[in-house]
DNA sequence: TTGAGAATGATATAACCTAACTTTTTTAAT
DNA sequence: ATTAAAAAAGTTAGGTTATATCATTCTCAA
């Protein structure tokens, strides 16, 4: 599959999502998913503005884009990266599987991510963790700095 | 143990740390530490200037602040929280035992922190997961978003 | 077709962080 | 004690990230 279907077949399934949750994948938003499916490394909201701008040559102010961020996160469209204030694309849209817990590699470097998946019994025992202190867990997102591969072996 | 000895204990260690490390613990710096070790709760480092003002009426421009944070980060004597982009004082600077990972759970209510050890064993397994990407981890301090017992009760 | 709610625009500003240069303080060698 | 080097702290300025608030436009269903 090349990168356009695949990007459009991705588009076409969160489509399908947010219909199915009664949510509303405008242009806007959906211009917004796009751009960053199609961004190889993790962007900051300013980053995608100016993104945004070379690609549809339209303007964005920054209350608009994080809106849309907001919105696309709710969706579990987007992640926001907390180690890096950066937002990726979910890496499982089209995937069938219900999602689980993921875990992000950032490069410190270049702002390469990778995302990956978590064993549930991993989960389970972070969670024990939680539990053992009397806290709840909203939201088990890991994220974790790292090299990727290039960039470490520039480091050397 | 009394809070007022339990804290006079800890910078007493973390200043016993920094010596043997060839590193010096300022008076301000000692004063930013004690500040943060005696804080219930994570603190933004503009919320600890302001705390440094009330508590030893004098100012500390931003820049001083965040160059303190550094140092105290950089001897492992505080922790930076991304998730909440807050400071926390490292739970285990009077421990005996080799500094572990440690596993923050953040109250995004109330800033209220836990900060508790994680199995090695799980470690290992994250750092598998990294090493399969071909990533290199840096640093694997992980961070929960949670709700406090209390305020979890006031959510219900 | 019209009214309610959702989405977006516009403006302003708050909050977070760092670069770069200057001054002060500390340390260690003379 | 003196002084040069290094470390810490001060100062100024500005960049990046994020949100509050009110106004306008769009969309959908009654």
């Amino acid at each position: 599959m090349g990168s356009t279907e695949k990007l459009e077949q991705v588009i076409a399934d969160a489509q399908r999502q947010c219909q199915s949750r009664g949510s509303r994948l405008t242009t806007k938003r959906k211009q917004v998913l796009s751009a960053l499916v199609q961004s190889q490394k993790a962007l900051s909201a300013y980053e995608l503005i100016d993104v945004y701008k070379a690609q549809f040559d339209d303007s964005m102010p920054p209350m608009s884009m994080y809106r849309i961020l907001d919105f696309l996160q709710s969706e579990h469209l987007v992640h926001k990266l907390n180690l890096a204030n950066k937002f990726v694309a979910c890496a499982h849209i089209s995937c069938d599987h219900a999602h689980g817990v993921p875990q992000f590699l950032i490069c410190g470097d270049c702002n390469n991510v990778q995302e990956v998946h978590i064993k549930p019994e991993l989960i389970d025992e972070l969670r024990d963790n939680v539990k053992a202190a009397n806290f709840y867990l909203i939201s088990p997102q890991l994220e974790m700095n790292c090299l990727c591969e290039s960039c470490f072996e520039q480091a050397q």
